[in-house]
DNA sequence: GCGCTTATTATACGCTTGTATGAATCGTGC
DNA sequence: GCACGATTCATACAAGCGTATAATAAGCGC
C-alpha cells in the first residue's frame, strides 16, 4: 500500500478536481485516503498546502518538459511555425492530463477558480509560463499588433483551459459517442483551429 | 432603499461571482446587502436558491434577447453569414455582462465551477442554449463533418466563457493599459478569431 | 531487542456553517 | 387609529469545518 502521504495526494487531485478546492472537506478526502485526520496537519500543515502539493507534483514537471519543448524546436535552426508552437504549449497539459483525467480536470478548473487561495497558487505556480508561453507565441505571430496579440492570446487560454477542464458540456450536446478521450485526436482538432484564428486578417 | 429582496439578489451576484457558490457564504451576502440573517429563509429559503434566483434574473432575460436576435437574423430572408451568427450568440451576454461586471463573471464562472448544485442549476437554465446554439452555428457551417464542428464548438465555447469569466489573465500578461471593458472592441477580436478557427480546412 | 525517530491514532477545541423560529416592527386598507 | 398581513429582527440549533495534541504503534540502525 502507498504511504499516507501520497495517497493523500491522490484523493486530494480527484475530489479538488471533481468539486473545486472550497467544495471539499478535510474529513472527505482523509476518508477516500482511508487515513486518519491527523495525517493532513503532521504530513502538509494545511489543507492549503495539500491543495498546493497535489498541484506542484503533476505541474512542475509538466512545466519543465513544455519548456524543454520549446527550446528544442528553437534549437532546429529556422524558427518553427505556429503549428509547431501550439502543439508544444498544448500537447504535455493534453498528454499528462489523458493519462490521468483528475489532474487534467484539476488543471483546468483550477485555472478558473476564483477562490483565493486557489488564485494566490494559480499565478504563483504560472508565473514563468505567464513570461514564457506568450513569448513564444508572440514570436511566431510578430506581424500582428500588440492589442490584437494579446486578444487572441486570450482566446488561446479560453480554449486550452476549456478542453482540460473537460466539463462535459459537449458531450451533452454530441451525445456519448462523442469521444475527448485521445489527447492526438483533440490536438488534431484545436490546433488547425487556433491555428487559423490566429492567422486571421486584421 | 431597495427592498431587501433585491439587495441581497445584488449581493449574491458579486460574491458568489468573486468567490464561487462554494466560497460565499451566506452571512457574508447579508452583510453587504445590510440585511437581517433571516431575510434568507424568508426570501428564499435557501442559499442554493438564493443562488438560482440571481443567476435567473438575468440569465433568462439574456437568452431570450439572443434567441430574439437570432430569429430576426434568420427572418432577412438569404441565410445569415458565420460572422452575424456568432455576432448574435455572443452580443447579448457581452454587453449585458459589461453593463454590469459582477454578472459577467457570475456567468461564466458558474459555468466552469465543479459544485454539483450550480452544476446543476446551470444544466437547467442551459437545457434550451444546448438545443439552439449549436444548431444555429451548425446551419453556418454545413460544410463540417460532424466530429468537426463538435470540437470547434468547443473551442467556441472555452473563448466565450473565459472572456465572459474575465480571470484577469490577460492583464496579469499584457499590463493594466489593456482594456478589456469595451463590448465593441470584444467582438471586434473574438468574432474573426472564431469565424477563421470554424472555417479552417479540414 | 533496545532506543529513537517517524508515522498513525483517537479525540478535542473553537469557530463557522445553513437553517429555523418566535417576538418585534412596519405598511396599509378601513 | 386600529387591525392584520408582510417583513425584519435577535437569537438558537445541530452539524460540519480546519487544526492541534497527547498517546500509541511501527520501522530500523545498532
Amino acid at each position: 500500500m502507498k504511504p499516507a502521504a501520497e495517497r493523500l495526494l491522490d484523493a486530494a487531485e480527484t475530489l479538488f478536481a471533481d468539486y473545486g478546492y472550497n467544495g471539499v472537506s478535510v474529513r472527505q478526502i482523509v476518508e477516500r485516503a482511508r487515513v486518519n485526520l491527523g495525517a493532513v496537519p503532521y504530513h502538509f500543515g494545511t489543507k492549503e498546502n495539500l491543495f498546493k502539493q497535489a498541484l506542484y507534483r503533476r505541474a512542475v514537471p509538466l512545466r519543465i518538459e513544455r519548456e524543454t519543448l520549446i527550446r528544442q524546436l528553437n534549437q532546429n535552426g529556422k524558427s518553427p511555425s505556429l503549428e509547431d508552437v501550439l502543439w508544444a504549449l498544448l500537447e504535455p497539459a493534453l498528454r499528462t492530463s489523458h493519462e490521468n483525467d483528475s489532474f487534467r480536470k484539476l488543471l483546468g478548473r483550477a485555472s478558473m477558480d476564483p477562490a483565493p487561495e486557489v488564485r494566490k497558487l494559480m499565478t504563483e505556480i504560472y508565473n514563468p509560463d505567464f513570461l514564457f508561453v506568450p513569448k513564444e507565441l508572440r514570436k511566431a505571430c510578430a506581424h500582428l499588433p500588440n492589442e490584437v496579440f494579446y486578444w487572441r492570446l486570450n482566446c488561446f487560454y479560453g480554449v486550452m483551459l476549456f478542453v482540460l477542464a473537460d466539463t462535459g458540456k459537449i458531450q451533452t450536446i454530441a451525445g456519448k459517442n462523442f469521444d475527448t478521450s485521445s489527447t492526438e485526436k483533440a490536438l488534431e482538432h484545436i490546433i488547425p483551429f487556433l491555428a487559423a484564428g490566429f492567422r486571421a486578417p486584421v
